[in-house]
DNA sequence: ATGTCCGTAACCTACGGA
């Protein structure tokens, strides 16, 4: 089984790219972000007929989370808690539970916004320690946190910034405490794996980049994993989110 | 620190958000 994560932000935008990218890889199920779309605007049917069920938790200007497979989906739950903002969206295929997440920016330290982020990631980690232990599960997405310097490009460049601040990482590795495995880190502990450049600066070409786009899963799944990777092809050429997407592989 | 991009509202430009 293929699996993959990718902010797309906006998928209107982006549908040339994301249709191209679905048809060469030919991942099961796909884990989006920033759709940026309503539900009345969302391609159910041109993703239909590229072979994929969808779900969508959609908002417009901004945010909106789904999820594509090529398996029909069911169970879909919308929201996280009590939270208005269209940021996350789990479904269930194959007996397998996944999760698409959006995580708050937070834009900086003082910023409410920031608090709401924090709050956002517990959150998810009340969702996670609740789950049914039995049913296996994949956590995915753009979670906004880069877990360790490794994760970022310089990181004398980010002191005081939000993504590497010392709560947002606990929040983070609280969710791995659930007992969750980063896959992008199973067989890499030592290559940076960048998912994220900024559009300005020339960001990409320079190397600047951050990992805050992160598939995770349980045990049960974590041990048949064959291959993670970053598909930095897909942030090049015309018209690229400055996300790339981040696939994994597994027997299934 | 910011050289870009996206969607929106309102118009051929500006703004919020990232």
């Amino acid at each position: 089984m293929k699996v993959a994560t990718w902010n797309v932000n906006s998928l209107t935008a982006r549908w040339p790219r994301v249709q191209e990218w679905l048809t060469l890889h030919e991942p099961d199920v796909v884990l989006v972000q920033e759709t940026k779309q309503t539900d009345e605007k969302f391609p159910f049917a041109a993703l239909a007929a590229l072979g994929y069920d969808a779900a969508h938790h959609g908002q417009g200007r901004w945010n909106g989370v789904a999820i594509f497979s090529r398996t029909e989906l069911s169970d879909v739950q919308r929201g996280l808690g009590d939270d208005v903002e269209a940021r996350f969206i789990a479904a269930t295929c194959r007996g397998l539970r996944f999760h698409s997440c959006y995580v708050p920016n937070g834009r900086a330290l003082d910023d409410p916004h920031y608090d709401y982020k924090l709050r956002w990631l517990e959150s998810l980690r009340v969702l996670l320690v609740e789950r049914d232990r039995a049913q296996p599960l994949i956590v995915g997405g753009d979670f906004n946190v880069a877990l360790s310097d490794l994760d970022v490009y310089d990181p004398s460049a980010f002191v005081g910034a939000t993504h590497v601040s010392a709560p947002e990482r606990a929040a983070f590795r609280a969710l791995l405490d659930t007992d969750l495995v980063d896959l992008g880190r199973l067989d890499n502990a030592d290559e940076p794996a960048f998912t994220w450049w900024d559009y300005r600066n020339g960001s990409f070409r320079r190397g600047w980049g951050l990992r805050i786009d992160y598939l995770l899963a349980d045990a049960a799944i974590a041990s048949r994993v064959s291959e993670v990777r970053v598909d930095r092809v897909a942030r090049k050429g015309e018209k690229p989110s400055d996300h790339a997407p981040v696939l994994a592989q597994f027997d299934w």
